[in-house]
RNA sequence: GGGAGCUUAGCUCAGUCGGUAGAGCAACUGGCUGUUAACCAGUUUGUCGGGGGUUCGAGUCCCUCAUCUCCCGCCA
């Protein structure tokens, strides 16, 4: 394979005095009369590599005005720099122009918003901060895959065309073939979905936990990682409509184990991207969130929170705090509270643990107080919720009460309740939001900016 | 779904009391023998988001539509 930008950066004391070969886009340059710089990347290594080039070049007019954006191939000998910002740079036999960059280009040699960047997010992926983000993304990805394999876990890829019409976490997407102008109907009026590509009425999935319980109960601990959707009109700065999602289920765990295997895994993905991807970590720390690192490391070297919901409302009372919503037992913590909770409380992740029943999903493990679920929430400064999770409800008579209760129906969910017949056991799982962990480990603060060609309601170009 | 704010040059923004359009950067031209978001000099750039209204006169005030952003709800 051709030599790379990252090939440079990694051995660039083997290659000093020889010729090399090097691709790629110009980033900036600066001429003057008689020789010029350009800052040359091919998108390999975080960091540009120098090219000094001079009159010895044929086509040293063309090269001085040279656009930026433009594609390039240089030949020359990789020397010790004698600028102290850089200890290597090409000193250029010839530049060969490969792909002329059209002057129009809209990037430019300065910081542009985010909100400008987005209308353009074709282009954006050639910035410094898109770069380092995208990079990122896909560092955590590949980490969340390492961690779990290193435990025994089995990726499961749980369906994204989903049939089961009520997984209560949120409004979906539906999936359907028919003609929307003319519609099958059945004689009550309905739309008659018997009549539809699947025969029933499907969507896209928004979640994949009630699948992967089914292979939890075959290979005790799996995860499932992959796209999710929510047709929910949410405008906040973390809600995406097609998000990706991580969610383990472990059984023969209760919600302790839920809770040390999430913090152990964060700790992870923090821990691996900080050793995979240092320039771009102080890229962020210097451009982004000037506390960035220092909070990272922190989190690495503490124990998370654990506290109960009832502690955590006693606290926000106790406070004397005004919020907008006053905390009161038996409401749902708001996004005030939890930020209230994690950055001035605990100043820390924290996990909420035990919820009141009336506010969380059917399939979350009543307590024996009656009142409360084996629920916890992973908070963190900054983001808020990154994680969802319980111990999941693993005796088959109370599930179904809950069921009922929620008002919903038992037969929609037959072989979920079938799990509990065949050798049922106490078993656990969560929810971590990828995107929200792309933002807490680098500070970006909207959710658009840390996914390639974002999809939010209204938006969905490119 | 509820609420608030924004929209002026390619980008980032200023525009006073309602009096007829500005800066920096970019681009372009020229200069410069080691630059680091290079520097210096000059030149070009406008449907002031769309529509309507008030007024002698609207970027500025009012109505309306749209976009974007932020907050809340939903959740990850």
């Amino acid at each position: 394979m051709a030599l790379t930008v990252y090939d440079l950066w990694k051995s660039y004391h083997e290659k000093l005095d020889t010729e090399v070969t090097l691709s790629g886009w110009v980033r900036t340059s600066r001429t003057s009369k008689s020789f010029g710089f350009i800052e040359l990347n091919d998108g390999t290594h975080f960091k540009n590599i120098q090219v000094v080039f001079g009159e010895n070049l044929n086509n040293f007019d063309e090269i001085s005005k040279i656009s930026l954006g433009s594609s390039i191939n240089v030949n020359g000998k990789l020397i010790k720099s004698p600028g102290d910002k850089q200890p290597f740079e090409i000193s250029a036999s010839s530049i060969e122009i490969l792909g002329f960059c059209d002057p129009e280009f809209p990037l430019q040699k300065k910081r542009h918003s985010p909100e400008y960047l987005r209308t353009i997010a074709y282009l954006r992926p050639r910035t410094n901060l898109f770069r380092a983000v995208f990079k990122v993304r896909s560092l955590l990805a590949f980490a969340i895959h390492k961690f779990f394999t290193e435990k025994n876990f089995v990726y499961v890829h749980t369906p994204i065309i989903t049939g089961s019409d009520c997984e209560g976490a949120g409004e979906m997407f539906g999936v359907s073939t028919l003609d929307m102008n003319n519609p099958p109907r059945t004689e009550d009026g309905k739309i008659d979905y018997s009549k539809d590509f699947f025969g029933k009425q499907t969507n896209l999935t928004v979640s994949g936990q009630l699948a992967v319980e089914n292979f939890c109960m075959a290979f005790r601990n799996v995860y499932t990682f992959g796209p999710t959707f929510r047709a929910e009109r949410s405008n906040t700065q973390r809600h995406a409509s097609e998000f990706w999602m991580i969610e383990p289920e472990m059984a023969f765990s209760d919600l302790n184990d839920n809770m040390d295997t999430a913090e152990e895994m964060v700790k992870y993905l923090i821990r691996y991207v900080l050793e995979n991807a240092p320039e771009e970590m102080e890229f962020f720390n210097q451009w982004v969130d000037k506390g960035l690192l220092e909070r990272l490391n922190f989190l690495l070297n503490s124990d998370f929170g654990r506290v109960t919901y009832t502690e955590a409302m006693d606290a926000l009372i106790k406070s004397g705090k005004q919020f907008d919503y006053k905390p009161e037992w038996g409401i749902d913590l708001q996004t005030e509270h939890e930020r209230y909770l994690t950055e001035e409380v605990y100043k820390r992740p924290v996990f909420v643990t035990n919820y009141p029943k009336g506010i969380k999903a059917f399939y979350m493990r009543m307590n024996d107080d009656g009142k409360t679920v084996a629920a916890m929430d992973l908070l963190v400064p900054g983001v808020g919720e990154i994680i969802g999770g319980s111990q999941r409800e693993e005796r088959l008579e109370m599930l179904e009460k809950r069921i009922t209760e929620m008002g919903l129906k038992k037969e929609d969910y037959w072989w979920y309740l079938d799990l509990r017949r065949y050798g049922t056991n106490k078993h656990c799982g969560f929810g971590l939001g990828f995107e929200r962990m792309v933002m807490y480990m680098t500070g970006v603060e909207n959710i658009r900016d840390v996914i390639p060609f974002p999809r939010t309601p209204k938006n969905a170009e490119f």
